[in-house]
DNA sequence: GCGGCTAGTAAACGCGCGTATACTCATCTG
DNA sequence: CAGATGAGTATACGCGCGTTTACTAGCCGC
């Protein structure tokens, strides 16, 4: 038997690099890019500080690779327009209740602070939440609807973080609704 | 003349505390705790470094002097229940157009980052915004929608932040005053 | 079987941070 | 005017950060 098994791994650059990935993914939904060092997240991924800076180029440039691999919003803003409220209620009530995996929302509202991670964390927050939302949105103000509603989003999950989780109730799932509703109509009353 | 009026400032030991203590708030208020260090705020005082330190303590300790200035939001919360909705509204609304002096929110909201402040800062936002608006709330699920009216306001503030600063039109006061107004009511629709 | 490409490693670099220390000198008291 | 007090200063310490460099060793084609 060649050595032992525990620390026998086969070389594999994809593989290494995609732990890297996972464990940057995970670390930064968790607490954001700042408070993240490269350290860490190679000690979570098992691999070699310097692995870090080969494959990715810094830490930013693997911040925006986590970024890149984040699933978009298309499947919440896809459906029909009369039940996005609702759905945007779900989601966000989800997001109330327990920490999520790592969406991109947590990551970016958990990342306000270098100025280079800024520009790519502001781009993605408008490709991937904001115009989307924005072009299913008909009528006047489309931009300043999108955008109120992203801010609900959120400010919910910055609550969350600050106060810590709390079950929403039904009441609470139809309060965000009509929040939202609010947010998304053309006019208001 | 005494000497030059450039370089002549009379020792106060309470004026250059306070000196310190308004550019710490500043710069808080724009950047947040972790991205502002004691050197910035020492030459923004025109101060010594070693000053914070001594009239402070320590970095934690004059962010929670920064915060133990801050005003409450007594005057938004204390007028008529009816109203309350369009004054946030118009509050947000005035904070999306510019970015503002430094209130509270915007200091908490920026400082995600060591767990030190945190605690202050939750508490914070606890006693000077949550619990305010709370009381002011009748029937069920007061803190349900206390805590959701503050999300808002501290998501609007987070957009500013991301996507810059916004004029906002009457209509958009309008739709605020509404989400608003759904924020806080008892029993949605 | 062996040489070369390269995945992976170890260690250090330079920097800026918060903080602590030793000092200078303006101001006030007698 | 002389001396004490303490506001203000200059500087260094230790640390952890992101990054870089020089090296080791596993795999693959010949």
């Amino acid at each position: 038997m060649n050595a032992q098994a525990t620390d026998a791994r086969p070389r594999d650059r994809e593989a290494t690099r995609e732990r890297i990935l996972c464990a940057a993914r995970t670390l930064f939904g968790e607490q954001g890019y700042e408070r993240v060092t490269v350290r860490m997240i190679a000690a979570a991924a098992d691999a070699n500080v310097a692995l870090v800076g080969r494959y990715f180029g810094s830490k930013a440039g693997l911040f925006g690779a986590v970024l890149d691999g984040e699933p978009t919003f298309g499947d919440l803003f896809g459906g029909d327009f009369e039940g996005l409220p609702r759905r945007l209620a779900e989601y966000a009530a989800a997001r109330m209740e327990q920490p999520p995996e790592s969406p991109i929302l947590r990551t970016l509202e958990r990342s306000a602070g270098h100025p280079e991670v800024q520009a790519v964390a502001r781009e993605r927050l408008m490709t991937a939440v904001l115009k989307p939302l924005e072009e299913r949105l008909d009528g006047p103000d489309a931009h300043a609807r999108a955008r109120m509603a992203t801010g609900t989003l959120i400010g919910i999950g910055a609550m969350r973080r600050r106060l810590g989780p709390e079950k929403p109730t039904p009441a609470d799932v139809d309060r965000l609704t009509a929040v939202f509703e609010a947010c998304l109509k053309v006019s208001p009353a």
